[in-house]
DNA sequence: CTGAAAGCGCTTACAG
DNA sequence: CTGAAAGCGCTTACAG
């Protein structure tokens, strides 16, 4: 072993990393052959690519990423920056799950996640500017659009690639994976309208967000076409506000016989606050929630939720930001289709 | 300005990234001196260093990370790599919420978060040497210490500084942030003993985890103190296994008068059997869980669980880490103490 | 207080 | 097929 080790102040031996330096001087070659050989360029014969590649196994030699990335202006690190309440970060399985299945596609191709997770919004542009001056990742993958969100022109201003896991396709050149929300509509109506439902009520997220706004009109539009009527109130996706919004509906005026409500917290809040009240579900009012998730499974009765393939469509996003920063054309991707799973929450519509 | 752009293969026009060297020109002085200034270094005169400083605000500098990490060994990025079922990483919202714990303090000192989320134990073995080598992080955070578990020698071969959430203090030199089991235990027993419990049963997590034996034996010694007896059994942390010990428990011989569960997923499926069955809760059994979470605060009745403070314990690990790293002496630290959440789920213990 | 220079560990034209 | 050399953007002794 050419390994040296030095002390350091608080004792620790900090073992001499070995570098293509090493591979080539105990090769008797140049640096440059040890480059080609290890990242398959053509430049050296097939026998010594080879002794190169045996030797570097035998060190346990890895590149400096820091000095891969200053030459050659790619970090293979795709950042991720959330800002969101981190209560709510927390309780939604969403972005752990839409994580684990961008980190399966990372693992595959030996790449690297950077995260932050910033409270407050604002704080967020900030990081996203300072890693892509930084030049600490080699694109960003962007949830939660906004109106006119200023994070895109941001980074197009940067001159940085990202893919928005989004509900629309508006032509501003950024990569998209979009999951239209027509289709989970379609899951959830013909679903209520087959079980008889014609008045039902939305309980949506905050329509800051354009996927919660579009939700909303598209609910208007497909519920017409099959003459079914429907209610929409802005929900926070908070459980509190889920359960106000829910006892409001069923102890008003004509209450609709089922909610769909815009995330799992508020789906659970319903269902608690129609047994609270009394009111049989899904006898009375049926519960139905855009997003599937454990809290809808362990619900008691069971909620019933669209599965909209997060831990897929995580990968899928990362998927599309390589090959988006690749160069390719096509920058729009639709996402994988959702599924409906129908539970003990919803039930035929009550009679009037 | 001195941004110049070029055209790129696809289109993208990438904005020149402002560098020292700029700075350095516009400002008649040298690269050292800039570096000097910013880094709030000695060598150069308030007044240069006003001016660098106001220039680089000015042109939006952000020093290149690469550069940075490359020249002065450092990252600013800590690594984190999780090996549990992607499954169960994504239901129990204890990682989501010890990452943003640590996130938090992350942000507050400008630091970043490496994370990878690796199926299979042994891939992150891969994955930390890796990163090691390849100079990509400054520290790691580990969890779920297993017996002799080998990713502390490596780290420590590799010279790479590291804290353990962990449950005891051994005497490896690895850093360590504790939550002694002694205190969730001591929370735990006082609560269902003054609740006239005797008889209780404990379905753990998997042995192999040192956390979930050290739970066992303190609960088996502490227990004893009381004058109570505990029967334990290794769950999974899985729903259908919480599921079925318990069942086991409760339709066998001289079932307990309260389980304790593990986790929170054991803990709701518990209950649920529970009701299923037609024993009462709390009435006939009480349901206590070692990790509050949502679910255990959704559930109905509420579950009765401790909080571990698990974003402030994130939060302490990573600041833990940097000062380890800073060549601190002091390598072990106290958890911040949970807290008991006595919720409906527990009540006096059912007389024989 | 300031500057010229070497060096961190790679990649990449460019000559042979 | 191979090597010498420049360069990526910083930091850091070392001289003045």
């Amino acid at each position: 072993m050419t390994a040296s080790d030095g002390d350091e102040p608080n004792g620790l031996r900090r073992t001499h990393r070995v570098t293509i330096s090493d591979l080539a001087r105990r090769l008797q070659i140049s640096k440059a052959s040890v480059s080609y050989a290890l990242n398959g360029r053509a430049g050296v014969s097939d026998e010594t690519r080879q002794r190169v590649l045996d030797l570097a196994e035998e060190l346990g030699f890895h590149p400096n990423s820091a000095a891969v990335a200053l030459s050659a202006s790619r970090t293979r690190t795709i950042g991720i920056v959330i800002a969101r309440d981190p209560a709510l970060i927390s309780t939604e399985a969403f972005y752990m799950r839409t994580l684990v299945g961008i980190e399966q596609y990372l693992n595959e191709v030996d790449a690297s996640l950077l995260l932050r997770l910033t409270g407050e919004q604002g704080e967020d542009l900030d990081v996203l500017r300072r890693w892509s001056r930084q030049g600490r990742v080699d694109g960003f993958i962007l949830f939660d659009e906004h109106d006119n969100d200023p994070r895109i022109p941001l980074l197009k201003e940067l001159g940085i690639p990202c893919v928005v896991v989004s509900s629309n396709a508006p032509d501003d050149q950024a990569g998209r994976l979009i999951s239209s929300p027509t289709e989970t509509v379609t899951l959830l109506l013909d679903h209520l309208a087959a079980l008889g439902h014609r008045d039902i009520a939305h309980i949506s997220g905050p329509f800051m967000f354009v996927h919660e706004r579009l939700r909303v009109q598209t609910l208007r539009e497909l519920a017409a076409d099959r003459g079914m009527t429907v209610r929409q109130l802005e929900g926070s996706y908070r459980y509190d506000d889920g359960a106000a919004l829910t006892r409001q509906l069923l102890t008003g005026p004509n209450p609709p016989t089922a909610i769909v409500l815009g995330n799992d917290l508020m789906a659970v809040a319903a269902l608690r606050v129609a047994i609270d009240l009394g009111t049989p579900v899904p006898g009375q009012v049926s519960i139905v929630a855009w997003d599937d998730s454990p809290l809808c499974e362990l619900a008691h009765p069971g909620i019933t939720a669209v599965d909209q393939k997060t831990m897929e469509r995580g990968r899928a996003a990362a998927d599309l930001l390589f090959r988006v920063a690749a160069g390719q054309d096509d920058i729009h991707e639709q996402a994988p289709a959702g599924e409906l799973r129908a539970r003990a929450s919803s039930g035929p519509a009550a009679h009037r």
